[in-house]
DNA sequence: AAACAACTTCGACTTAGGTCGAGGTCAACC
DNA sequence: GGTTGACCTCGACCTAAGTCGAAGTTGTTT
């Protein structure tokens, strides 16, 4: 009746995502994957593990750590379908993260452009070579650097 | 005659920078930045140094490792003002990688952004929900996911 | 010259994100 | 029903990127 949902071996899941099995073991362990038990104790996931899977490599690709794909993934529950407002609350959460992230990627790779540009045998105009610029590191007051990665706005 | 060049000392160096002193010294033993002893033997930093610093947040705030920054840096060198070519051989492979890590944010966040339009609720035309299609996780040599960070193309 | 803050080194510790191996169990095929 | 490969747990280990504290030194100020 039920058509079972040809669940996967973690061999399986590991040989088709190109995660190994011990990350996803491990990534088991920190709640951002499921996986059921047979009756001999073994792990059998749902095909669905690879688009977490996916999506879980790609936000860490860009910076993001597990810590923070587990919050957004534990806003989308496994159990039911997510709500609009499920996907309200993950979505603007990232985007200003991601916007930022975006920008300083893009403001990093222009300075090297026009880096070439200049041949920065003129040091005076060179942007990478006065990369303090817009933080004004000259003063007593002055804004700290942007204190890294961290979770939040 | 020469005036020197207005060294600082580590403290304000982190003060003015707002990296920590011991991320300082770490900075130095990794190479990504250098100082001159006095005679007491205490670090003395050019003021170049919170450039330099400027650009190793901002590389490692969009996911690149410090050792990435170290074979950045290396190249172009302290010592010497750094050429046209010197520039090219950093800037050149630098922006591969920055290019593909944009690309992957942008992507990351467009379907975010289109998740809030669908609603979720057919789950079918969701493209989040659809994440593994372009890894098409299907045949048995289906294509590994990117092998995460690496110091790659 | 005495006090005291700022500096030095060095080794131990931390967190994130895993890997490795030992010792044992499961499942699938012959 | 036995062998073989895939799987299990658990604890030790690993790298990156630092932090912390102890014990001693420097440099500035009074």
């Amino acid at each position: 009746m039920s058509k079972l949902p040809e669940m996967l071996t973690i061999g399986q899941v590991a040989e088709r995502s190109g995660v190994p099995h011990t990350a996803l073991r491990f990534y088991e362990e920190r709640g951002l994957i499921a996986s059921v038990r047979t009756a001999g104790n073994q792990r059998r996931y749902a095909r669905s593990v690879l688009r977490r899977l996916a999506f879980i490599r790609t936000a860490q690709r860009v910076g993001l750590s597990l810590e923070d794909v587990h919050e957004a993934l534990t806003t989308l529950p496994d159990n039911r379908t997510p709500t609009k407002s499920d996907w309200s609350r993950l979505s603007t959460s990232w985007q200003v993260e991601l916007d930022a992230r975006i920008d300083a990627l893009q403001r990093l790779r222009d300075r090297l452009t026009s880096c070439i540009g200049c041949g920065c045998l003129s040091l005076r105009s060179c942007s990478l070579h006065n990369f303090d610029d817009e933080q004004a590191a000259d003063g007593p007051g002055a804004p700290k650097l942007k204190p890294a990665i961290e979770g939040g706005t």
